[in-house]
DNA sequence: AATGTTTGATAGTATTGCTATCTTTATAGC
DNA sequence: GCTATAAAGATAGCAATACTATCAAACATT
C-alpha cells in the first residue's frame, strides 16, 4: 500500500498549490465530494465555499476556473493509476501478466489503499467515469494540449500501449487499443449503473473482477499474434 | 440516397415539434451550425435566438433548454445512422457484409446524401463526436433514461449486436462489443483531430476508411468463434 | 369578421462566473 | 516579542446566463 505518495501536477493547472495548504487540502477534499453530489454542471466554487466555510473569492485563488479544477482532479487520478501500474508491475517480467495488472488497476484503482488522506480515491473514481471525458470535449482542446494539461492520460495510455507492444511487436493499434480500453473500462461502469442495456457487464458489490475479465478477453484476443 | 426522410423522435424532448414550423427548422439548421462554432459550453439560446433574428423567449417555446436540445440533436443523429444501417443491409444476408456496412455508417453517416435540407449532417457528426456523451452524462442520466431520452442510441448498439449475435452466437459480450465500437469511432475522429497521440490513426481529407478498416479488425478478430 | 395560434418585444429575477479591494489572521524571520 | 509578509475572510460589484411572464402584433383558419 502506498502511503504518502504526492504528485506534481502541471503547475498551469493551478493558481496556487492546494497541495501546499491546508486551505487548499480542504477545497480538493470537498470538490471531490460536492462534485459528486450535485455533478459536474451544477457545481460552481459558491457552493465548495459554502461547504468548507470559507469563501468564492479564496477558492478561486487555488484555480482558475472549475474547468482546470476538474482537469486537475481526473489528472491526479490517472496519475495514481500509473504509479499503481509502475509499483505493480515493478518486478514482473512476464508481459502478459504485467497487462493483467495494468488492467485490474484501470478498472479499479480504489481497490488498493488509499494515498492521501484528503483524496477519496473512490468516490475520485466515479467522478473520472462520470465527468472524466469532459475534461477534455471543450473547445480550447488544442490550446490546453500544447499547455501539457493531458499530459498524465496521455502518459497512462503510452504505458498501457507499451505494454500491448511488448506482447506482440507487430500489433498494429497499440495506441488505438490502449486509449480505447481506459475510455471502455469508465463507459461499461458507467452504462451497468445508468443504461443497462449497452452492456454485458453487471456489477455487484462494487466488484470489478467481471469488468477485468471481460478487458482481458477484448485486450488479449485482440493482441493474440496473428496468424496471416 | 434517401430524400424526404422525417424522423419520429421522443416527444418529451420538445415543447413544441421543431419540425412541424418554420421557426423550428430554422432552430435546428441554426442550433447545429452555433453548437458546432462556440462548443456546446458557450452555445446560448441567446446567441441562437440572435443568429435567427428571433428571440429568446421563441426558442425557448420549442426547447425547455439546451441540454434537452442536444439530446434531441444526438437522438436525430443516432436515428439517421440507424435508417442508413436498415436501409443498407435491407438485401444483404451475409452477416460479415452486414457488419461492414453497420461499421461504415457509425464511422461516417455524412458521406451519405443528406436527409434534410435544415440539418447539416456533417457538421451534425461533428457535434456528436465532440459532445455527443455530454448527452447522457449528467446527474439526471436516471430519470432521463426512464424517459426513454436515449432511446435512439440503445436501439443502435442493439441493432449491432444483433448483427454481432448472428456472426458468432455465443460471443459472451455482444452489446459490449456494439457500444465500445460507437464510442470508439467516435472517440478516435475525437483523438485523431486533437489528442493524436491517443490513437494510430490518421484522418486526412475526411477520409474514414482508415478507421473503418480499423474497426472492422477490432470487431471481427473479437467476433471470431471462440477456438477453445 | 371572429378566432386561435405563433411569434416578437420587452421586462424582470435568481444564479453563475468571475474581479477588485480591504481587513483580519496566521506564520516566519529576526 | 516585533515586524514583515503571505494567506484567508468579508464584502461589493458586474456582466452573462438561464430562465419566466406578460402583452401586443402578425398570421392563418373557418
Amino acid at each position: 500500500m502506498a502511503v504518502g505518495v504526492r504528485f506534481q501536477l502541471n503547475d498551469r493547472l493551478f493558481l496556487r498549490d492546494p497541495q501546499s495548504t491546508a486551505l487548499g487540502c480542504r477545497i480538493i477534499h470537498h470538490s471531490i465530494l460536492l462534485i459528486d453530489e450535485l455533478g459536474f454542471e451544477a457545481f460552481t466554487f459558491k457552493k465548495l465555499a459554502e461547504r468548507i466555510n470559507s469563501t468564492e473569492a479564496s477558492v478561486y485563488r487555488y484555480f482558475e476556473n472549475k474547468h482546470l479544477l476538474l482537469i486537475y482532479l481526473v489528472s491526479w487520478y490517472w496519475e495514481w493509476v500509473g504509479y499503481l501500474i509502475d509499483t505493480g508491475t515493478m518486478n514482473v517480467e512476464d508481459p502478459s501478466r504485467k497487462l493483467k495488472i495494468a488492467i485490474e488497476n484501470i478498472v479499479d484503482a480504489s481497490r488498493e489503499n488509499p494515498a492521501i488522506e484528503y483524496v477519496n480515491e473512490h468516490v475520485l473514481h466515479r467522478i473520472v467515469i462520470a465527468e472524466g471525458t469532459k475534461a477534455y470535449h471543450t473547445k480550447q482542446v488544442d490550446e490546453e494540449n500544447k499547455e501539457g494539461f493531458f499530459l498524465d492520460y496521455k502518459r497512462l495510455a503510452e504505458k498501457l500501449a507499451a505494454i500491448i507492444r511488448e506482447l506482440n511487436p507487430s500489433f498494429p493499434y497499440a495506441r488505438t487499443l490502449a486509449s480505447t480500453l481506459i475510455e471502455m473500462s469508465n463507459n461499461q461502469i458507467y452504462f451497468a449503473e445508468h443504461l443497462p442495456r449497452l452492456t454485458d457487464l453487471k456489477i455487484k458489490d462494487q466488484n470489478y473482477r467481471e469488468l477485468a475479465e471481460m478487458m482481458e478477453f477484448f485486450a488479449f484476443r485482440l493482441i493474440a499474434a496473428a496468424e496471416d
